[in-house]
DNA sequence: CTGCATCCAAAATGATACTG
DNA sequence: CAGTATCATTTTGGATGCAG
């Protein structure tokens, strides 16, 4: 065994190591490492935010692109969106339980991440 | 605080919470987290696999695209590639000591996807 | 068997203008 | 402020042929 225990899970869920293309797991990694979702879960691990606060802390994000990857996290059940009817419009996005716990797996991977991608875009001639 | 103590690791590396657009870390995490990196890397932590073997294991890569991510890996540091001067060729990948620390954190997402999967699925109308 | 190169189709993404 | 609509662009994917 190369890494850990938690292989197991994974073993369990793939006994014979295959990824099956049409595998629920394909649809739910698609949407959380998507380019975008990936970033706005890690923004919402520090609570709640406002629409333009997610545009603003995840960089290069088009209104287009937050919108979908919002609408698709919100269909997932891992970010709840709560809308107050008030002029101007104020809307926040926060993290459901599951989203918490979703979370929870994804900071230590951006973590990890964070040190080491000097080292990783360095390295590549 | 919402999730843990890792929390500080992303903390630490943006400050201000927010994911700049020319970070290296957009870089590594669009490479880890694309279609098919993910499950390459997944299944390299069960140790060293032949070409054929990973585009099995994959379900529904194509063979550029299987090449592509495959270097792209190799060039991060994460895949080493080894060939062997034998006809037929026999070519192995394997994670680097770097691709297994990054495989370390993988596995129990993909295993906390795998539980979740079908709920998250069927909870969408 | 393990790829790389090329062409073409399709899907994801982005810039911009506009609305309640 | 919080989106939507539209069009242009980029990226991705599949099919095919070929080489070591």
């Amino acid at each position: 065994m190369t890494v850990s225990d938690e292989v197991s899970a994974v073993r369990q869920a793939f006994p014979d190591g295959i990824f099956p293309a049409a595998c629920p797991s394909r649809v739910v990694i698609d949407h959380v490492t998507s380019k975008w979702g990936l970033l706005v879960l890690l923004s919402l691990t520090d609570g709640p935010q406002r629409w333009s606060e997610l545009r603003r802390r995840a960089e290069g994000v088009s209104e287009k692109m937050l919108a979908q990857t919002l609408r698709t996290l919100e269909a997932d059940g891992f970010v709840h969106r709560e809308a107050f009817p008030v002029i101007p419009p104020r809307v926040e996005y926060s993290l459901t339980p599951l989203g918490e716990e979703l979370g929870a797996h994804l900071v230590p991977l951006m973590g990890w991440v964070a040190r080491h991608a000097d080292a990783v875009v360095a390295g590549r001639a």
